[in-house]
DNA sequence: AATGAATGAGAGTTCATTCAT
DNA sequence: AATGAATGAACTCTCATTCAT
């Protein structure tokens, strides 16, 4: 009779699960109501209530406001640079490639930010600039930096006098401009000719900033 | 009182010397404030107090807190712009000086972010997207934009297949990219070595972009 | 958070017995506050307080101020005239004993206007006209004249030519005497007399108003 | 050359002059004022602006704003009672003639309460209880029970056995229900209807009362 | 005598957070 | 672990009143 009236399954793992399943349910909540009412119009009621929990068991995990606010950036921000780092990580080295890629680059950029701007507007915009945020997109930025100088230094047909600056730039400008292209557009310029545009400036930059040059 | 509801009563203009001296004192602490505390954690109070006047003399001329960040936007636009478009609008005509003005035009954007960078920074990224505030943004991103497309065509030298969007792209280039030096720079670049990098990225894409290209 | 107004959270209902007696305490300090310091003079901090809740608490379950004053209202009605009508509905048909009856109906009246009189004049005279205790009287009204017209009906001494309008009047009557001599009295005049006095007013109406006459 | 330089008229006269004109023009203001937007919701800055004036100027005359509710008050009642006076005044005596003016006492008294019905509520419904209104509508009512009272004695077909209880009911009941009739109606009852049976009413009371009855 | 800018106590209301159940 | 009732400091905004001009 040892062993029976217990199932096999540990004791503490339902209660973690559920925990689990709680805080999944809190962020996301907290994600789409941040990005339906703002910041300052978002309450950890309102939260709660979307998540299908009470708020005491809100607190029961996050410590405050703000520390919901940074899990939903850092998930949010993990989600949109995972499919950038794929491309730039599996880009094949191709000298005469450059515009391609930058090419896809920037596409894919853009597209990333086509994919819930209300949420990344906020966290780029309006929350308050809280260290967390700053420091997820700095983190960012630094990470695609990273990426894109090591394929400039890979790419014998740019060989640039500073790569790292150019490499932060090239991130930079991209960002810059599909943020605010996805959110306001520019004139009637399509998507297409949009990237085609910032290809072009880049490949520019990078033709130029070659040690040679 | 309910159900009378009136509608919210039209604010005092000020027309003695005194009450524009309030306006001016409230306006002024409401940038110093909203710069250092941020706008959510700015108050009515605060910036009255700051300004030396009591609560009841900012509501006189102000009918909510939105009214007074609209206010000091619009002169920090004012004021931001002023120099920049004073620089374009006195740029000889060189065709083989197009570096050297976008040089100038860099320099003196980042000039101007470099100055109250912390009422900047609320303006173009913490506030709640006020109407009033994106309204002053996009007017003068516009308004360099035309200024930035009327040197291009009257510039022999860049004839560009779609100067429009071009002269979009370039401003709203320098302007994230300034903007975002001013705040974070770049490692250890120096702000001449930034202008100059800068100079290079948009030199570059004019020369590519030129009709005959 | 302009232009984001989010409706008014619908306030929460009690379920619980604990948040029952919150309502609870907050309906009876309204009554009191309102009755001692009138409409106006009553803040809901004062309510709160005296009902030994948060002002929290009271936003808990009421929207603003009005909704206290609403519920009081409520309840105050339903117990004023539930002792009038239980006299009507029980009421004896006897032709001959109608002075008798209105006789009962004015003491009861009267009585009932004895009981919380600071109370009923804020509701009836100071209280802004707020829909719901207009709604309340004039309920309260109707009720107690359809009553009253169904008593003449029933009893064969008074066959009026337009009953509707005279249980109407006899009720207002009644209403606005009794009123009148509880807050201020008729000089010296004995409550009974008062009584008397009312009784005869209608009694000589109802017998001029006899169809036959 | 004396009394060559000045003109004839006495130096003090128009400012008296203008200073009547100010007061005049704030006591109608606020009656105006008062009457569209409930006492609650009138400041004392709508007044002096409807009334042409400066607050300063109003705090001149009036040491506050219930005050020049105080004074509205009191030249509406003023005004209301006249016409009822003068037509007591006026009564011919008699005896059979008492429905007659009944009648024409009932009738007057609705057309009075139809004049200004907004400023009419106000002062006897919502206002907060001020002493000098509560003054006023005792005064107002004792004042007309006292003439009502002559009438009834000098009329030798009513001999009341309490002819001062009978006056002060009689007015009660004629105020409130022409009140009421004013403001809510009964029903579809016409103006006619009720002015006769409201005389029906009291007649019936009076027959009843005399004194031999 | 008149102006109207300035005052500031105090109103109603919200919401992040706590804690008894 | 979870609930949700309770908290209360803090906010925005109003308006009767004062007083320098």
């Amino acid at each position: 009779m040892v062993g029976h009236e217990s199932p096999p399954e540990p004791r503490r793992r339902p209660r973690q699960a559920r925990a689990q399943r709680t805080v999944e349910a809190i962020v996301e909540a907290g994600a789409r109501v941040f990005a339906e009412r703002g910041y300052a119009g978002s309450t950890t009621n309102h939260i709660a209530l979307r998540a299908g929990v009470s708020v005491g068991s809100l607190y029961e995990y996050f410590p405050n406001k703000d520390a919901i606010l940074a899990e939903v950036a850092d998930r949010h921000v993990q989600r949109m640079i995972g499919p950038v780092i794929e491309l730039l990580d599996t880009a094949e080295p191709a000298p005469e490639g450059l515009p391609d890629w930058l090419d896809r680059f920037v596409e894919r950029m853009l597209a990333v930010h086509l994919e819930s701007p209300e949420l990344h507007r906020l966290l780029l915009e309006e929350a308050p600039h809280h260290p967390a945020i700053d420091a997820c997109v700095l983190q960012m930025e630094t990470s695609l930096a990273h990426r894109v100088r090591t394929l400039f230094e890979r790419d014998a047909g740019v060989s640039l006098r500073d790569p790292d600056t150019a490499a932060h730039l090239v991130v930079q400008t991209v960002e810059a401009l599909t943020h605010r292209f996805a959110h306001h557009g520019i004139h009637e310029l399509s998507p297409q000719a949009f990237v085609a545009e910032v290809t072009r400036l880049l490949a520019g930059y990078l033709e130029r900033s070659r040690r040679g040059a």
